[in-house]
RNA sequence: GCUGAAGUGGUGGAAUUGGUAGACACGUUGGACUUAAAAUCCAAUGAACAUUGCGUUCGUGCGGGUUCAAGUCCCGCCUUCAGUACCA
């Protein structure tokens, strides 16, 4: 019998499905007094974006190394949750819906169901009974009423934790607000209770959204204008968005945010308990980015005497030890004093820089950091100790979303002042004992001792600090205090494609809609683009659904809302939803709550969580945030709703490059097939495609470029300047174009034929003349030509993908789970290379050999031999281990030695070969179970206990030592273990080998560790 | 620039507390089987020298150091990748 994967994986997966194997038990239901009798494990995916594309061999990697380990943990005998969802709201599926005008559900509906026939085909043990996505209505309920209870909670930095709005108004009716110590907005005012109860109910909620954990204010935001929408800082890399590439640009808008930012410690210190890579807790303490100083106050010295108006300067500094060293300050162009302190003989100079500044994008600035520029408000402040006076400047070094917008320059000790004042003629007046600050400054915190500043002469760095900040609170102009750079994040997007909020305005103030009525459903829009009036494409909806008789407050049409109590017309963004879905599979169908109290202290948080490390600022950070937002409330059991994770590292393409000599019409994907060529060696009508051989031989190359130089207008700069060096070309010519790779074998042989009859790109590659190594045109059947090969990312774009579904249907989804793992450490980044595949293939067929040969089934009930159960035992010793450890490349190693040793053993004995197919039917399920069925089991391998290690079985008599001699190995020994140290020296010494080693001199010294090693030295 | 991770054969990668470097695969070469191919099996495969065999020397990015013994520990560099960037 041989083994037939597909037929066999089919079977078992069908099994499986029929009979909910994976369903995790439920611990209302079953076990005595709620609980199920089994410990719980939750291992956890980060669930998929189910985009148009479908999966590529890089996306299971993480979904393998927790199948494995989720099977593992069923065989430890755990009652294991191991669900699988998708965070399926987001913008591709609706830029092609504005694009096609197909409803987004719909494209929404179809990759989902491509993405769980590729997921099924794998044989992943998900419980598939709690799936959730995000943009289903019974799931984004829940997230609207996390919504609501983040705008119904402030921030109390005396408890340390949120609590209910209703505590703030009581403390605000009795007190007023100055005594209020809570996470809210820097330009709160103070007011008295007698002022708060005398406010009107729109000041009062203008006022409580200062402090709300979620709120609506004017704010700087991303806007990216290709996308109609904000972005929260997370979705731009490099200035850019995210998404797209689109410029961003910054805005003034009145957005929903998040008060993340109260909670920045708790995030910070948090990170010492979870048990998640030190790069990616690096990645977000960088990001909440803590810097302990003091604020410091500076009073601008008024323009005239009878100026009445006074200001004042804040500024966040981390070394007040240096207030002495101050010689100016700057501000952010943008910051608000600049207007009112520019005196009349400076305002055109400062409105020119301003403008100046307001029109460099974001990009600009960023890759131009060199150039120092700047300009004089005219403007001086007073020294809060010497009372000189001290010019202010503005500066776009000084950025306005951090601190205060605003620094006490100190040239002598920030390389960035010094820079600026040395451009500006600036005094750089010395605060630093002993050190000379002629070339640049001098930022050596510890070594520190500062002179020239009165009561801080002579200390170092901390002292001078404390003593600072003590004589500042005496003046009443400054105080210690930790900055964080962790910014509020954005929530509104003025997208369709994303979760309602449960809001309707009165009198321009926010209200939330009821929980009762949850969910708000999406309303069903003509056009997923924004209205003519410039709203976001919710404006374009004219029913709204969830409106039910007992509110009377809104009625079910938004026009008619409109007029009397608008709805909110933003979306939520893509995190949203993935906040709180760690939570939600614990009791997914709960339709009364977000989870029940008894699912939640049966599951507690996540065991372990797989994904990748690019969400660390993001989905992760946002997670941890509602999490502990979800704690103060009193809802869940943890403050982290992940106790271990793991980033997989990501599987790169190896991608085709061929040469093309560029530059003849080319656009668009289409080769014109122009007469520029009718001269020259081969009558070349249109591109040349160029291989590796004939690329590298640069002479040959440019001589073959000038016999075929075309002779009309439309030559190309590139051949006026034709050299012998290939880098002098374009792009195309020196990396080459992508080519599928599809078409390239494994010794980068271009299968021409192929290429030319693709059906998405066949017809650009028709009329282009292939060249081979030295020159000749490619045509016949035996030509080679070769192409440039590269480790690049893993997409679409660059052709390089490589399809599961065609990887499963050659060999089967139990050898790409085994390949995916053998590749590497899980946590690396390797290329992907499907040559390789045959070995882990052959390896499954072996093992198949073992169960059966062309007489059938082979299995005896024989006693195992010695050295079988050896085997085994090693086996079950060093893949438990290896799982535990998360190293599952080596186990697959491992278990190739195993199959190896029994096969040249020539074992067929049950004993070895039953518990053998246990250890690896986490790695390849499908072969485990059609072989355990075999042996006579009718229940599936899934809770088969997993087989106990015994020492006894490894126990050794001898040793093959290692004799060494000066630390080099020469030749080994077999000696019995038992022997002593002098017993294994007389042996070793009595060697011929040794003594011709030594060669008649006397060893100096002989290091022997038992059972290790024998060194010689000599 | 700063922060983090990593450099081992032609390739992917192994190597407990320092103790036989290169496990296991891929690839390559040779052989068996076959009319042939595929599949399968066997052998060799770090480099150089030697080759009649025993072998010998060098080898884990580079330079030092500690040690009987270093891929592993320490010091100083180099390179690559990732994150971040005027953060006061």
């Amino acid at each position: 019998m041989k083994y037939h994967f597909n037929e066999i994986e089919a079977k078992w997966q069908k099994y499986w499905a029929d009979n909910q194997t994976f369903k995790a038990e439920n611990p209302v239901l079953s076990g005595v007094e709620g609980k199920s009798e089994k410990p719980k494990y939750y291992v956890l995916d980060m669930f998929p974006y189910p985009s148009g594309a479908g999966l590529h061999v890089g996306h299971p990697l993480g979904y393998i190394a927790s199948d494995i380990y989720a099977r593992y943990k069923r065989h430890k005998g755990f009652n294991v949750l191991h669900p699988q969802g998708y965070d399926s709201f987001g913008l591709p599926a609706e830029q092609y819906a504005i694009q096609t005008g197909q409803h987004p559900a719909i494209t929404t509906e179809e990759n989902i169901k491509t993405y769980r026939r590729q997921l099924d085909q794998i044989g992943f043990s998900f419980d598939w009974s709690r799936e959730v996505r995000t943009s289903d209505p019974s799931y984004y309920k829940w997230t609207q009423w996390v919504f609501i209870q983040l705008f119904n909670s402030w921030y109390n930095n005396d408890s340390d934790k949120a609590e209910n709005i209703s505590t703030l108004i009581s403390v605000f009716e009795k007190d007023g607000n100055t005594n209020v110590n809570a996470a809210c907005d820097d330009n709160v005012k103070l007011f008295s209770a007698e002022a708060w109860n005398n406010f009107s109910s729109e000041q009062q909620q203008d006022i409580l959204l200062q402090y709300r954990l979620t709120y609506l204010a004017e704010t700087e935001v991303n806007w990216c204008p290709a996308l109609g929408t904000v972005l929260a800082n997370d979705e731009i890399v490099n200035g850019v968005s995210e998404r797209g590439g689109h410029p961003v640009v910054r805005k003034k808008m009145t957005q929903w945010s998040m008060r993340i930012s109260a909670y920045a410690e708790r995030l910070l210190q948090g990170l010492e308990t979870i048990d998640w890579p030190e790069p990616l807790k690096e990645i977000q303490r960088n990001w909440i980015g803590k810097s302990v100083g003091a604020q410091v106050e500076f009073n601008v010295i008024p323009k005239e005497q009878s100026d009445e108006e006074s200001h004042k300067i804040s500024v966040f500094t981390t070394r007040p030890d240096t207030i002495f060293g101050v010689s100016f300050m700057t501000l952010a162009p943008e910051h608000e004093l600049v207007s009112k302190i520019t005196t009349p003989e400076q305002k055109a100079e400062v409105e020119a820089y301003i403008e100046a500044t307001a029109k460099r994008s974001e990009r600009d600035r960023m890759a131009d950091v060199k150039t120092i520029s700047g300009a004089f408000t005219g403007a001086y402040a007073e020294h809060p100790f010497s009372k000189q006076p001290i010019p202010i400047w503005i500066g776009d070094y000084v950025l306005a979303g951090y601190g205060t917008g605003a620094v006490m320059s100190v040239p002598c000790g920030d390389q960035r002042d010094y820079d600026f004042a040395k451009h500006f003629n600036i005094p750089i007046p010395n605060i630093f004992e002993g050190v000379d600050i002629s070339e640049e400054a001098f930022a050596d915190k510890d070594n520190t001792i500062i002179a020239n500043s009165g009561f801080l002469d002579g200390l170092n760095y901390k002292q001078a600090v404390k003593q600072a900040i003590y004589e500042l609170e005496k003046l009443g102009q400054g105080k210690g205090k930790i900055n964080y750079r962790l910014r509020d994040a954005v929530f509104s997007r003025q997208r369709y494609w994303g979760e309602p909020f449960p809001v309707y305005y009165v009198n321009g103030m926010p209200q939330m809609i009821d929980a009762k009525h949850l969910p708000i459903t999406l309303p069903e829009v003509e056009k997923y683009l924004p209205t003519e009036t410039g709203e976001p494409p919710l404006g374009n909806a004219t029913h709204w659904a969830w409106c039910t008789k007992t509110n009377s407050v809104v009625s079910s049409s938004a026009v008619e809302n409109k007029t009397v109590f608008p709805l909110e017309l933003n979306t939520m963004p893509g995190w949203a939803g993935s906040s709180q879905y760690f939570n939600r599979y614990m009791d997914p169908h709960n339709e009364d709550e977000i989870f029940s109290q008894e699912a939640i202290n049966y599951w507690q948080q996540v065991d372990l969580y797989i994904g990748g490390s690019e969400h660390a600022t993001g989905h992760l950070l946002y997670s941890r945030f509602w999490q502990k937002f979800m704690y103060d409330l009193g809802l869940v059991p943890h403050d982290e709703f992940a106790k271990k994770l793991i980033n997989q590292g990501m599987i790169l393409g190896t991608s085709a490059f061929v040469r093309r000599v560029d530059g003849f019409n080319y656009e668009k994907g289409k080769y014109n097939s122009g007469e520029h060529f009718n001269k020259g060696a081969y009558n070349v009508k249109t591109n040349i495609l160029i291989s590796e051989g004939l690329a590298s031989n640069q002479d040959y190359l440019k001589k073959l470029l000038i016999e075929n130089k075309p002779d009309t207008e439309s030559s190309i700069k590139s051949y006026d300047t034709i050299t012998s060096n290939i880098d002098d070309y374009k792009i195309s010519l020196r990396d080459g174009v992508h080519v599928k790779v599809k078409y390239v074998n494994a010794s980068d042989e271009l299968d021409i034929n192929g290429l030319k009859n693709d059906e998405e790109y066949g017809k650009d590659y028709i009329d282009c003349i292939f060249l081979g190594e030295n020159g000749e045109i490619i045509g016949g059947n035996n030509d080679v030509f070769k192409v440039r090969r590269d480790v690049e990312k893993m997409s679409k774009s660059k052709l390089n993908v490589v399809n599961p579904d065609d990887i499963v249907s050659d060999y089967g989804a139990d050898s790409l789970r085994l390949y995916e793992m053998f590749l590497g450490p899980l946590e690396q980044y390797k290329p992907w290379n499907t040559a390789g595949i045959t070995g882990v293939h052959s390896f499954l067929k072996k093992l198949w050999k073992l169960y059966f040969d062309d007489n059938g089934f082979k299995v005896t009930e024989d006693e195992p031999s010695k050295e079988a159960l050896k085997t085994l035992h090693k086996t079950i010793k060093k893949v438990e281990e290896d799982i535990e450890n998360f190293s599952f490349n080596t186990s697959v190693s491992t278990f190739m030695i195993a199959v190896n040793e029994l096969t040249a053993q020539k074992c067929t004995s049950k004993k070895i070969l039953e518990p053998l197919l246990i250890l690896i039917s986490p790695y390849a399920p499908h072969i485990a179970e059609e072989l355990w069925s075999h042996l006579g089991h009718k229940e599936s391998i899934s809770t088969a206990p997993f087989p106990k290690f015994d020492e006894s079985h490894l126990v050794e008599s001898t040793k093959n030592y290692p004799i060494s001699f000066n630390g080099k190995m020469r030749f080994t020994m077999e000696l019995p273990l038992d022997l002593s140290k002098d017993d294994i020296e007389t042996a070793v010494m009595a060697h011929e080998k040794t003594k011709e080693q030594l060669q008649g001199r006397e060893p100096k010294k002989v290091i022997i560790v038992p059972g290790k090693i024998v060194n010689i030295v000599g």
